[in-house]
DNA sequence: AATCTTAATGGTGGACTTCATCATAAATTC
DNA sequence: GAATTTATGATGAAGTCCACCATTAAGATT
């Protein structure tokens, strides 16, 4: 009813303002003590004491003096994101691809291995692992400086990380996908949803940076979306939200085939190709591809508006395969969408490209670290234990 | 990107602690200074000073000694939900509704007054004035000890309250009912969408009292809905969220003429009870009474799945009119959403009736002080006091 | 009716945290 | 080299919480 507002002993108050500086320290980058003070709204002396308990924890290090200013140098403190690591995972029908940060969600390595969605469920795993051995050895860290992975799996995946459902990948529902990459790297694994993951770092890092509230449309082959609300990831009761695709009326699981029979492509062209090849026909102002464009914007237009209506976002991104072909997409959505909306969205186009499931995993563990590690109850614990095993 | 962790002063340590200490007090009911203790995790020592700082702002009160108990009796103190009054309205087609309330939700008056969609806003405006100040003597409270107002109206309410559009009544879209109603009691006044509100007062005192995450399914001559997400009330980026009626695939605005032409009903029955005498023809087991009421379901569980494909709740719950003949519709429904969700959602009917929508104007409006005033920032103010003018 | 048990109450001292203030130190600038 | 600017270090004061102990007030027992 109330929200929690917890009080408690002066070592919590101490304990809260060490977690004020450093969240300061981590949001505005390296500062100065004064600085510092003036954000965390602490005195000077108080930051102080605080700054040195961080540093003896582990948290915070100083910098090497800058110079240039006037008075006597000040010296610079820094959060210390290379304290662990964050383990990011995309799993898609193509391609396995995985990604090694810092706390401050730096981006250090990455490594990307095909795969094709008939592959049997042992041989995507075993890909799996080897993208995480060559993270670890690539970015030079060991299987205990990862603090938290994170996988983003194509599919319906529930709120305890289960991939329930997959479609567009063979032999992969109820994978225990987080039990056999937690097995192997001894940290939490957290599951989520690939579209999930994409909106996320499109939110933070992306073409929706200032925009809280959006939904984000996968378009491809296969059709899906996530939605976004006050920042975070919407999962919903049971971890479905954005499953607009089972939908009759819209079918978003072959609207991709309504880009297929037109008569500009020549045949013979791969499946794989045929869209592009209708987009580009679109492009050069071909009859039948628009049409075809059209006809598929036209359903696209139909489901998106059913969410948006429910959810009323500021944006809708367009992301996935087609996001590519944005330049003959976006305008005829945008007129679609229009008719259909109380109050229309603004509709752009996904910035990422195909690192943004992976990046996106790096933020979601990045800020699931920070609402788990530098939690007020338990205080910034020491920097160099990696953190207790959590889900 | 981290959620704000403040700590502060010693002085601040306390108000936390003095607010930890009135939310137990609030959530739990009248306590022992040991039980309090207890929940608040503070000293008793503590506690007891927090307490009597509380009883001299006037935000708890000493309650008589109950006795029963072993040892020597525990004096038990009490949130002084008397100390301010909230008031609810429902501004609907055909009545407006009000409620006075302490600040516990306790209901202490009701009045209610009839009106049709087709009068004037003047004449609408007086009447709700009417209703104001029925309340106020009503239950012997002055204009001052009303805190903060919350009207629940029907269309489309934008963040900023105002009623930006409207379909059921006549002459109210743009009305400056915020300005209007505040004018008159010099508090506070938030606007809500009546669905939000119907759906936020189900979630805290009805049908979805366990249930955080879930959708109201406004069903009547004109169907709405609203979304609840973590047991809050979603309203999107611009307050639309829930307006799922516009969508072209729905048309729920005009769904409820589908129970129009039944050969059961006699003709020269009155509109507003046609829809009824289908419902009771369907009961009676009548085939073209039965037709009618499974083309109006199909319609409703499209929209409806619709919705629960993008927030995936674990519970919707069917208010309104039409709600009254939950016998005849719950089943069907049900049937027909099984075949079009992911995770179906379970069907409950409402159990609120027709104060729904002003009850949850006040828990609205208890919820908003409960963050406004109970401010770490500004600590527990005076209870004494009116709070300051707040949006 | 006197005594025992139970549990709340009141008070004291100790430990801890934060803050304001001042004198000091280390750079740049003139 | 002096002046200026800014950071640093140290001290004392004030505020807050907690553990502990003796006291008090009621019901339960004999």
């Amino acid at each position: 009813m109330t929200h929690p507002v917890t009080g408690g002993d002066l070592q919590r108050l101490r304990r809260l303002n060490a977690l004020s500086a450093l969240a300061a320290l981590r949001a505005g980058g390296p500062m100065t003590l004064t600085q510092l003070a003036e954000r965390a709204d602490l005195a000077r002396a108080t930051i102080k004491v605080v700054v040195s308990d961080l540093m003896e924890l582990g948290w915070v290090a100083q910098m090497d003096p800058s110079g240039g200013e006037k008075g006597r140098p000040a010296r610079r403190y820094r959060f210390r994101g290379e304290a662990g690591r964050v383990l990011g995972l995309d799993i898609g029908a193509h391609k396995v691809l995985g990604v090694v940060a810092d706390l401050d969600g730096n981006v250090l390595h990455t490594t990307r291995e095909p795969v094709t969605p008939e592959q049997p469920r042992a041989e995507r795993l075993a890909a799996v692992d080897r993208v995480v051995d060559a993270c670890l050895t690539g970015s030079g860290a060991s299987a205990s400086d990862v603090w938290i992975a994170v996988a983003g799996s194509t599919g319906y995946v529930d709120l305890q990380g289960r991939v329930v459902l997959s479609r567009a990948i063979q032999d992969w529902s109820s994978v225990p996908l987080a039990d056999h990459v937690g097995a192997r790297l001894g940290c939490a694994v957290l599951v989520e949803n690939d579209s999930r993951l994409a909106a996320l770092a499109e939110c933070r890092r992306g073409i929706a940076r200032d925009t809280p509230n959006l939904i984000f449309l996968h378009v491809g082959r296969r059709a899906g979306a996530a939605v976004v609300l006050d920042g975070v990831p919407l999962r919903g009761g049971g971890g479905a939200a954005g499953e607009i695709g089972v939908h009759p009326l819209f079918n978003l699981g072959h609207v991709g085939e309504l880009l297929q029979a037109v008569p500009a492509v020549e045949p013979g062209t791969p499946p794989d190709a045929v869209a592009g090849a209708v987009f580009e026909a679109a492009r050069r102002g071909d009859a039948g591809a628009r049409g075809a464009v059209l006809r598929y914007v036209k359903v696209l237009a139909l489901a998106t508006s059913a969410m948006a209506l429910t959810v009323d976002p500021d944006l809708v991104v367009l992301g996935g395969g087609f996001s590519r072909s944005a330049d003959v997409l976006l305008e005829p959505l945008r007129d679609e969408l229009e008719t259909m909306c109380l109050r229309t969205p603004e509709l752009r186009a996904s910035v990422l490209g195909d690192e943004c499931v992976a990046v996106g995993a790096v933020c979601y563990g990045v800020e699931h670290l920070s609402k788990t590690l530098f939690n007020p109850e338990t205080g910034p614990l020491p920097a160099d234990t990696p953190p207790p095993l959590m889900v």
